[in-house]
DNA sequence: CCATAGTGCCGGAACCTTCCGGCATGGCCT
DNA sequence: AGGCCATGCCGGAAGGTTCCGGCACTATGG
């Protein structure tokens, strides 16, 4: 027997499923005095529409799929922001499910109305996978040499414009030299190279010695330290951006240990997957909020969806910088 | 005109839809030579059950759900973990939906052969909502309070026996009076809790002094410092358990400022998500394999939607200790 | 008073799969 | 030869929804 149908609900008034359907979704031509009592009976008896009905008749899923590759499985970055996918596909009656690594039943991703794909690599067999489907395909984060014909939308973080309004901010608060310590990039899609190049590209248009290092992703507490006194024995350096919200933390001990008066006579700021990461220390974060940025990639997804046909559309996501200790905080 | 359905497969082999289905899902009767024939023609055009369809006939949904709480969205322990449990679904065919803040299309959850609850609090309203529903429910970390009959399985971290385990081998390797700093347990079902009897259950059994300290999960680097100070200024305190991964890298940080020699006088040690996520420091690792332990959500769950009026399972997932700079490592 | 349009409601088909019962055919046993 | 069973295949119904076309009835305009 299980959960009431439109038929019960429909012999239980003595109308037709037809007049029933209709009253609910508002579709045909009911009265308002009928809508109204079948509105009512459906609360009074919890009917809920059928999902595989609709799925059947109406040929779509109502869900849409999330796929985050396994290489960047344990940054904190990934969590807030499927929830965000999740939350916002929901607004619109979509369910969100998470792309495994093998297909499911042979042939998973044929189910969904659209898939986001977030920081992956061409390569990736699973995006290879995704790309031979038909569905609509979004990409947050940039995916170097995605093939133009099979990507409906894209939105990423623009790091040069982030890179500037950070550095912008931190001179207007007297830093005149900063340094910046990156980890070594990856793969092709890296943001760790983009924001290298928004650091040397700000470094020439204030005509200042630019002062980058990399550093590999997992570095030993004395490779960091090595780095850390690279980067501030150049003449003039009074400031620090990092890549990685843990690094910069972990720094920001190392360079107290050292003789640095982090906040005073060195200022440290770092990207941050969200700005509690930061606990309170005085590092200035540059937030990414992954949070409103997969809400906003649910968004593309769904405006793709409901508009298959149009021009490739590219959005951006703004980060938000903050700094420790006072109350000044912008969004760029 | 979709994707081929059973119908065009029958059509196209000149023989009944039934025959076709039989053939490709090995039920009923097919003759060897015929179940051939249909295998190969379906894989020739590309031919999938339509899961709508399937799901409708079949009164099944053939996917489950994972609730992660908000407010532990950025940690980084829950993706690898919901990307355990995708990966293991998958494995059984089964699709992972990710539950949002609100319900989908006014009740989403309907539509899912059971939920995984990871690490929430009876009081989550989405957590409540759930329990009204009468899927399967599969808790991942402990939840007191929760309703025994709405409950069908529990997996958990013995931090009890992790915490003795850890001890232990530090024992083995010269410790005699560990302190453990932990943070502030947030509510009822933390594991923080757990961890610090587990710590006064291994001090009572040495006959050592217990010296746990708590701190607010977000410390400042100075409150962290005075808690450091407060923790190894007890006489012969020569090792640290840390509850959280980013406090015990800082910490190593700030200790060696301090003048300590982390590996040297003063072993350090702390639950990680990751083992990665040490980095390559001198930090003892607990670690919690997040995949794995959603791995094994995921199969528990499936255990219980197979076997639906078996008692309530109980289940444990085990954590992994790695020493750095040695190849000892041992599961627990 | 007839033509036309509008309103409120309804039956039936379609979406695709699974599964139950049934129908030939052919072989075996007695 | 007659009964029985196994084999290979098939038709039809069911599952819950949406949507197209249609029917009866009322109101309006000429």
């Amino acid at each position: 027997m299980g959960s009431p149908t439109i038929i019960d609900l429909a012999n239980h008034l003595g109308i037709s499923k037809t007049t029933v359907a209709d009253a609910l979704r508002g579709s045909g031509r009911v009265s308002e005095e009928t809508r109204r009592r079948v509105q009512e009976a459906a609360r009074q008896v919890g009917y809920v529409s059928n999902r595989a009905a609709r799925q059947l008749r109406g040929n779509l899923t109502e869900a849409i799929a999330l796929y985050v590759p396994p290489s960047v499985r344990n940054m904190s970055f990934y969590m807030p922001f499927a929830l965000g996918v999740a939350d916002q596909a929901a607004e619109y009656d979509y369910d969100l499910t998470l792309i495994a690594q093998r297909p499911v039943g042979g042939h998973a991703w044929a189910s969904v109305d659209g898939v986001i794909v977030v920081d992956a690599v061409l390569a990736d067999p699973v995006v290879q996978s995704l790309i031979r489907h038909t569905v609509p395909l979004v990409t947050a984060g940039q995916m170097a040499g995605f093939p133009a014909d099979r990507l409906s939308g894209t939105i990423e973080i623009d790091y040069t414009k982030m890179c500037h309004s950070i550095l912008d901010e931190m001179a207007q608060r007297g830093v005149t030299h900063p340094a910046l310590i990156s980890p070594q990039p990856a793969d092709e899609h890296s943001w760790s190279r983009q924001l290298v190049d928004g650091y040397h590209d700000w470094c020439s248009t204030r005509n200042v010695p630019a002062n980058a290092v990399t550093l590999p992703a997992f570095p030993s507490t004395t490779e960091l330290e090595g780095a850390l006194l690279g980067a501030v024995s150049q003449s003039g350096t009074d400031a620090v951006l990092f890549g990685w919200q843990d690094i910069a933390i972990r720094a920001e001990a190392i360079l107290s240990r050292l003789g640095f008066q982090v906040g005073k006579n060195l200022q440290l700021a770092s990207l941050v997957s969200s700005q509690e990461n930061l606990h309170d220390t005085y590092v200035a974060g540059l937030d990414l909020r992954p949070y409103e940025f997969g809400q906003a990639a649910s968004r593309l997804l769904r405006d793709v969806i409901e508009n298959p046909q149009a021009a490739i559309s590219r959005r951006h996501h703004d980060a938000k910088i903050t700094f420790p200790k006072t109350t000044a905080a912008s969004a760029i």
